[in-house]
DNA sequence: GTAATTAGTATACTTTAGTATATTACTAAT
DNA sequence: ATTAGTAATATACTAAAGTATACTAATTAC
């Protein structure tokens, strides 16, 4: 069964459907993940740029919730052996995709 | 500027994106919208019925969440002067537009 | 008269999410 | 020697979200 058809099941069953809808909703789920992913979709970024470009987290929780999106595959994380140690994040291609998803929110929030 | 243009423009700054993103998460946050808006895209349904459909909802949670979702124009509410009395949820226009959305989370999930 | 149904509300509680502040260890520049 | 920057972690706290249980008022069925 091909994942075309795979959706069309699932469409047909709440259950089924509401279960799909929670794995995508737990990737972004709370304050910050979105504003990370949103961040990292204009490129690869380190630690302390994620800091200064998204207004009012802390530390904790932007190491929080990269590990979250590193956890559910949405981020990659790179370090890269320097002094001081440079840490990058970005994007997986599973993290990419999920563009689409978030544009077609920003699409129904405007209209 | 129609809105297509509008969203173009959006896609643009990660402020605004993020903004935008903002009002159509808080559509969905919380443990028990979802589950409410799926159910009821499956047909108009009265309060017990949503409470008997969703797994282990409590009415206080069922009653707080359909007024946010009726505040946000997702739900609409009618009240039928009967004894005793009925009370019928079912999806706005607006609300029936949010599938796609989630339409979308599901297919994401899926792949 | 008692139970069940309707659509919720009230109160108290627990759990999870998020904040605030300080600290680590390493290095380079002033 | 002090300050600043790197990427975080630790501890303690508050705020928000969700749960559990009991309750309301009106009516019908048993």
């Amino acid at each position: 069964m091909d994942t075309e058809t795979q959706i069309e099941e699932i469409k047909k069953c709440s259950v089924q459907y509401i279960l799909a809808l929670n794995d995508a909703l737990n990737v972004i789920n709370g304050k910050w993940k979105t504003p990370i992913i949103g961040s990292l979709l204009f490129g690869k970024k380190r630690f302390k740029e994620l800091e200064r470009n998204i207004d009012k987290i802390s530390p904790r929780m932007l190491s929080k919730e990269l590990k979250d999106l590193e956890v559910n595959g949405i981020v990659k994380r790179t370090v890269y052996d320097t002094t001081p140690v440079t840490v990058e994040y970005e994007l997986t291609e599973s993290g990419k995709t999920f563009q689409c998803v978030l544009d077609i929110m920003v699409k129904w929030a405007v209209e």
